[in-house]
DNA sequence: TATCCCATGTAAAGCGTTACATGATTTA
DNA sequence: TAAATCATGTAACGCTTTACATGGGATA
């Protein structure tokens, strides 16, 4: 699924100006599965426009850019339905984190504890910033949105827990790789 | 961190060929976190040769291309331990599972329930998949390798858990919609 | 006899980001 | 006075995939 077709989802949803998507991919339980810029939301609302699935109302402003409010035409919500009911692809997961785990033997044992550290609390951040999502959910938020969320937080604490627990099997080895070859 | 790199990184820990790296890509705790096509791995292996980051020694074989066998020149372990210090970016994830999750009202109850079994299940192959793996790690699994395969267990568990308990969440409200909305 | 495994590689196309261009208003 | 917010958009570049090209041997 391409960001153009978010794109259309978002506008499903409700009206929305460019920058608003870009705002959604920013923050929300959105931005936790999807990113992207302005470089590919403009030329997608502008294409979807061309292709008669969105339509774009604009608003005069002064000493700003005119605001360009768009949203979905009952074509458009017709083609989304259709994209939404195919099977969606697998998760793409991207980590050099654990690429640089995989390697870690080349890192002295400080580096490799500050990068343990440093990822653990990026886990914990996210745990904090979604459970205070789903204390206060914002309105606009559907059950959809909240299991998302809540997916996420599960997989953050997952994450942060294993990091805890089991760094040691990595760290062990970092601190002591010349005992180990000769004390067996 | 791309392709090349990484493919310079496996070298750093064994020879091999680009179907070998390709093998690694689709097999074993790499796979898990990072994909590759032949497009990218041959085109960086030349590219890495023609920098002298690694070399390549040929063996002739009948009836097939010759065995083009890769390793990492002392210039490229040095360049490769270079990139490894840095902090790796932030993991990327894309998931349309969730963004289907989304909107998933405008799914038929169905659909949504087989959407989220085929989901559960597919976590669980992994657990399956790399519970097997840490029981009989392949000789040449470093403890990062191990440490890695680990932490994606855990969060395939956490996935498949979060499904299974919370599912209930997006089918209540796809199974109600009517009622809800008209029982006050 | 069909499919998978081995083994290499290229060209085109897709999808997206980054950097640039413009500029007033509000907040720290 | 520096930075963030609002607001749009384009062009160049980067990275990767997909599809193509080639073809024998082993396995089911």
């Amino acid at each position: 699924m391409d960001i153009r077709t978010i794109c259309l989802g978002v506008l499903t949803s409700g009206d929305a100006t460019g920058y608003e998507i870009k705002k959604m991919f920013e923050e929300g339980p959105l931005s936790r599965f999807y990113e992207a810029s302005y470089g590919s939301i403009y030329p997608a609302l502008t294409r979807l426009t061309e292709e008669g699935l969105v339509e774009c109302t604009e608003l005069a402003q002064e000493k700003r850019p005119d605001k360009k409010i768009y949203s979905a035409t009952p074509a458009g919500r017709m083609a989304f339905a259709d994209e939404i009911v195919k099977a969606p692809s697998r998760d793409k997961f991207r980590s050099e984190f654990l690429v640089t785990l995989m390697f870690s033997d080349l890192l002295v044992p400080r580096q490799l504890a500050r990068l343990i550290d440093d990822r653990t609390d990026y886990h914990l951040a996210q745990v904090r910033d979604l459970e205070e999502y789903m204390a206060n959910p914002s309105a606009d938020a559907g059950a959809g949105a909240q299991f998302a969320a809540g997916f996420m937080l599960s997989l953050h604490v997952a994450a942060a827990e294993y990091l805890t627990d089991n760094r040691y099997l990595v760290e062990g080895e970092a601190l002591l790789p010349k005992r180990q070859a000769s004390g067996g």
